[in-house]
DNA sequence: GCGACAG
DNA sequence: ATCTTGTCGC
């Protein structure tokens, strides 16, 4: 991937890429799923990057892998993905097996150019891609208590994901669309992919991944 | 000056 | 992201 420097390079390596997205049609299906996940060294900007793959019927880990690394750029929000996606792109590049879709730790087109970390995944690897946020970036009106529930996520007044619902009683994840999928089956998979938790099991399982090597 | 601000 | 105790609930 390329590596600006400055804000406004970063910017303009968006604003170029963006036209790649492709969001016209549903996401093909689906055997395996990546989780992406980056933890952090307290008080550094040393990490480690990980990736685990999960097969969708039984939620079982088929492979993984997780790298160190540095953050070579800083916290900037809109920026994110300069900071998190070149050690993720090495962490994919040592899978044994290719996933048939990204779950992205992040937004997808829910970002101020439409353009966050799962976007970037998904074009630089040519993978299928979905955001799943913890926090909304726009504003939503809580979704109904139940299971499955879904309110539009909207920045600049436009709908750009949804708040789901993937736990009663819980506060929903944001998940919006990264690449080669549309926000239906972006959403149905995050829902198959967590039956149980409020997070999706592939977050999790790279999430601890990385917290234990951090 | 004030509020917003993915991880 | 990370720093941090106890507490309520399944």
């Amino acid at each position: 991937m390329e590596r600006p420097t400055t804000a406004a390079e970063a910017v303009a390596v968006q604003e170029r890429l963006r036209p790649l997205v492709r969001t016209d049609r549903p996401l093909p299906p689906v055997r395996t799923a990546a989780g992406l996940d980056v933890a952090y060294f307290p008080g550094s900007d040393r990490l480690v990057a990980a990736v685990t793959v999960l097969d969708v019927e039984t939620l079982s880990t088929v492979d993984s892998r997780a790298v160190r690394g540095t953050a070579d750029f800083p916290y900037l929000p809109g920026l994110f993905a300069f900071r998190e996606a070149p050690s993720l792109l090495r962490a994919l590049d040592g899978l044994t097996t290719s996933p048939d879709v990204l779950v992205c730790d992040g937004q997808g087109l829910a970002h101020p150019r439409r353009f966050g970390l799962a976007c970037h995944l998904g074009v630089l690897t040519g993978l299928p891609s979905i955001g799943v946020g913890k926090t909304a970036l726009g504003r939503y009106d809580p979704p109904g208590e139940e299971r499955g529930a879904t309110s539009p996520l909207l920045l600049d007044g436009e709908v750009l994901g949804r708040a789901l619902r993937t736990r009663r009683g819980v506060k929903p994840v944001f998940v919006s669309v990264g690449h080669r999928c549309d926000l239906d089956s972006a959403c149905e998979l995050v829902l198959r992919l967590a039956p149980h938790h409020r997070l999706p099991e592939t977050t999790r399982t790279a999430d601890r991944l990385g917290r234990d090597l951090s």
